[in-house]
DNA sequence: ATGTCAGTCAGGGACTGA
């Protein structure tokens, strides 16, 4: 099952893309953030495209701002609209920024964590209430379910994940309280997929549409697919589709995808390396080979036919 | 250079949010 996440950034203006990249990387369930649209403006852009390519969708959204999806064509049971807890903004008012359902046997969360603006703004703190509700919300669902929360969480986990650290300091998505908050998050058991299978590479899923950020790789990895323990296990699997950010008309953030292979009867162990990881003693090889998928044009496809097992290991 | 976008309300350009 092929699982991504993009902050698209407006999902009307991003429609021809959004139906363009659903054909080009083939994935079984989408997170979608900031589509800026209310739940029937959506509906009336979206319904026949979707349902013709197979997708069933829940979107949560009141039109201007914010606006999440989850479109799946693995099953779309128990959709839930909003967070529990949310805070709100103000107090009382409730955002559109979660929608979850149950796709492929996993409970799928669409997240798009407020901004914060500046660290001494409200909204800043609104994002810390929001991100410990979202503690509160993912560690009740954790024991029952595997689970994979994804979305824009406007935090970089570390300074590894900002092009330039120095040039962050004092500024919203790299504070200690809010990299506090989503280490509360992950501690309800959740991996960060991408950083587990990537340790050392330069990722990034945002780049501002100024300044020439993007052709000068000056983005930010705030964009994240985190799982439970049980689902990490199965990913095949991780990249960034940096292609769906070139060229003109592009959200400034690009699509997270993630492979998984099919949910194991029992115990699985650790990750299974790729196909083509064959006689390689895993570290070296495969990282190499990780770091040019990574920073190709065009997203890797599933193998056509069952993952073959590769051939036992000599080491 | 807060250097770019997108949405809204407006009314052909301002603002807000990111």
């Amino acid at each position: 099952m092929r699982i991504a996440t993009w902050n698209i950034n407006s999902a009307k203006a991003r429609q021809a893309r959004l139906i363009e990249w659903l054909d080009r990387a083939q994935p079984d369930v989408v997170c979608l953030q900031e589509t800026k649209l209310d739940d029937q403006s959506f509906a009336e852009a979206f319904d026949e495209d979707l349902f013709r390519r197979g997708y069933r969708y829940a979107h949560h959204g009141d039109g201007r701002w914010n606006g999440v999806a989850l479109l799946s064509r693995e099953g779309l049971d128990d959709v839930e609209r909003g967070l529990a807890g949310d805070p709100g903004f103000p107090a009382g008012t409730h955002e559109p920024r979660a929608v979850a359902a149950t796709c492929g046997g996993i409970r799928v969360w669409s997240l798009y964590i407020p901004n914060g603006r500046t660290p001494e703004d409200p909204h800043y703190a609104y994002k810390l209430e929001w991100l410990a509700a979202l503690r509160g919300v993912l560690a009740a669902a954790a024991p029952h379910q595997p689970i994979m929360a994804c979305g824009d969480f406007n935090i970089a986990p570390t300074d590894a994940d900002v092009w330039d650290p120095a040039d962050f300091v004092g500024a919203t998505h790299v504070t200690e309280p809010e990299r506090a908050a989503l280490r509360a998050v992950t501690e309800t058991g959740l991996v960060d997929v991408l950083r587990t299978r990537w340790p050392d590479d330069v990722v990034y899923t945002y780049w501002d549409y100024r300044a020439l950020c993007f052709p000068k790789n000056m983005g930010m990895r705030i964009d994240l697919t985190l799982a439970s323990a049980d689902v990490a296990k199965r990913v095949a699997a991780v990249w960034v589709d940096r292609a769906a950010r070139k060229g003109t008309g592009t959200s400034d953030h690009a699509p997270v995808v993630v492979d998984l292979d099919t949910a194991p009867d029992g115990d699985v162990g650790p990750m299974v390396p790729p196909p083509s990881a064959k006689g390689s003693s895993g570290g070296g090889a495969q990282r190499g080979r990780a770091a040019a998928t990574i920073r190709r044009t065009s997203a890797p496809r599933p193998p056509a036919t069952p993952t073959p097992k590769p051939p036992a290991s000599t080491e």
